[in-house]
DNA sequence: GAGTGGTCTAGACCACTTT
DNA sequence: AAGTGGTCTAGACCACTCG
C-alpha cells in the first residue's frame, strides 16, 4: 500500500486520512519499529496537502506514542506494541469483551440513599441530597470476578432507578440515554484480604488476596458522575498499566511549606 | 495578570510563552474550573500573534487535559485537579520525593548474570546475553517498603557494575552517563500474600497483603532497557492511576479469530 | 448573524543532523 | 549544502452554538 488516494470531498479531514493510512502500514508491519516514515515534505508534495496538514497526521500519532519525531531526523516508528489492554475508563462488558471474557452481572442491590462521608465528598454534592446505588457481583466466564459498588448523583438521571435493567451496562445507559460520556476516572488501588461476605460472594477463600478500588468517574468537563467501590479477586485479575514520564513543562512543583 | 509581554526574541516559542501564561493562570486560580479561556482570535488579535500559535498554545494545554475545547463554544477550565501523584515513570527516589517521604536503598546484590527466560524475553536478548541485576530493599521514613529486582543489558552501560554505588539513583545514573532516558513503562500488577524471606525483608507477617509488579522500561524509541520484578507492601503502599477514555480512533479491533 | 473552534493553504525562517 | 522537523504568519472556508 502506498500514500495514495486523498478524498479532497471533505466528509474526512484529510489530516484523519492521512493518519489512517500511515496507522494502518503501521499496523501491517509494513512500516516496522525504526523505520522512517515519509517526511512532512514528503507527504505534501505527494499527496498535494500543506506542510501543515502533513505534520498533523505525524503528530497525532506521535501522541498516542506509535511514532516519535526528531528534530533535523525524521519521524519514526516506535517499538512499543500498540496494546489494547491498557488499563483505559472502561465499563466491565467493555473489559470482558477486550479480554476474550463473557461478562456476566448479577444485581445485589439497587435503591437511591442520601449521600455520606466519601461518596458527597467525592460527587461535590451535599449530605442528604440523593444518590442512587447499585451493587452488582461481576461473573466472567461463570465465575465470579468482582463485586462493584457505583454511587450516581440521582438529580443527574432522575428515573434511571425506575427504567434501567441492572444487568445491562450503567455506562452505555448513561451515554445513550442522558448524553453523559465519562472521559477520565481518578482511581486508588489498594491490596487486601477477603473476608466475610465478600470472600463468600467471590467464592475464594478467606485471606485470599484481593484488589480493592476506588474510582472517581468524569466527564470531561471535570464534573464527577460516579463514585465506585470494588473488590476484585486477585487470582483471576490483574492491572496492565502503560506509564509515561511526565512533561517537565507541566510538572507541578511541590507547594513551598514552613517548617 | 493579564495576556501580555510577549517576547519575540525566540529564546523561547511564543506558543510556549501563551501556554504558560495560561497555564500560570489557572494555578493560581485566576481562571477557576468551568471559566472560559480567551478565544483563539482573542489571544491573536491581543498578543499580536497568528491564530494558529495562539491554537496551539491552547492545544498543548488541552492534551494534559486541564482545559477541554468545544467547538463553536470555546475553551473552557476543567474541573480536574492537578494532580502530582498519578502514577508515572519515576524512580523511587523521585516518588518519595513527590509522597514526602524519605527514601533509602540497601543494596541486596549486584551481580552479572546470563538474560534466562522472561528476562531475556522482556529484554529482546539473546539467551547467555549478559544483564546486571540489581536487587534493593527500597525504605520508606526508615520502613521496608519494597524489594525490587532490577535487570539491565549489560551491554547498554557496560562498566555500570564497577562504577555505580547501588544506594542511589539508577534512572539518574543511566541518563546522566550513558544518555539513556526513560520515557514508557509497561507494567502489570497482581496482589498476593507475602511469605518466606520476603516477609521477613519487608518486616511483615507471613500471607500479609503484596503488590507484585512487573515492569518493562522503555526509551523513546521504543526499546526496552530495563526489567524489574518487584513485591511492596500493601499497608503502605497504594496506586493512583489517571484512566482516560481512549479514542475510538485508535481502538484496536480485537483480531478475528476462528470459532 | 456573530462568534467560536476545526481544518487547510502556501509560503517563511530557524535549529538540528548528516554528508 | 541539503534535508529534516520546529515554529510562525496571514489569510481562508467550514461546522457548530447561541441569541
Amino acid at each position: 500500500m502506498e500514500l495514495t488516494c486523498i478524498d479532497h470531498s471533505g466528509v474526512e479531514p484529510l489530516y484523519y486520512q492521512i493518519q489512517q493510512q500511515l496507522f494502518e502500514r503501521i499496523r501491517l508491519g509494513e512500516l516496522k519499529a525504526g523505520d522512517p516514515l515519509p517526511s512532512e515534505q514528503e507527504i505534501s508534495t505527494r499527496l498535494g496537502v500543506s506542510r501543515m496538514t502533513a505534520r498533523l497526521a505525524i503528530k497525532s500519532l506521535c501522541e498516542v506514542g506509535i511514532v516519535y519525531s526528531k528534530q533535523g531526523k525524521g519521524s519514526f516508528v516506535s517499538g512499543l506494541k500498540l496494546e489494547k489492554n491498557f488499563r483505559q475508563v472502561l465499563s466491565f462488558s467493555e473489559e470482558m469483551a477486550q479480554s476474550g471474557r463473557r461478562p456476566e452481572s448479577r444485581p445485589l442491590g439497587f435503591d437511591i440513599v442520601p449521600a455520606e462521608g466519601e461518596v458527597a465528598l467525592a460527587l461535590s454534592l451535599k449530605p442528604q441530597e440523593k444518590v442512587i446505588r447499585l451493587r452488582r457481583l461481576r461473573i466472567a466466564d461463570s465465575v465470579p470476578l468482582g463485586i462493584e459498588s457505583s454511587y450516581i448523583p440521582e438529580k443527574l438521571c432522575p428515573d434511571l432507578k425506575a427504567t434501567f435493567d441492572p444487568r445491562t451496562s450503567l455506562y452505555q445507559t448513561l451515554s445513550a440515554r442522558y448524553g453523559i460520556q465519562i472521559a477520565i476516572a481518578d482511581e486508588v488501588v489498594e491490596a487486601g484480604l477477603a473476608k466475610g461476605e465478600k470472600a463468600r460472594l467471590l467464592r475464594i477463600a478467606k485471606g485470599s488476596p484481593v484488589f480493592i478500588f476506588t474510582r472517581i468517574s468524569y466527564v470531561q468537563q471535570g464534573q464527577a458522575v460516579e463514585y465506585v467501590k470494588s473488590t476484585y479477586r486477585a487470582d483471576r485479575y490483574k492491572i496492565v498499566n502503560r506509564l509515561v514520564r511526565v512533561k517537565h513543562r507541566f510538572a507541578v512543583q511541590e507547594d513551598a511549606k514552613s517548617s
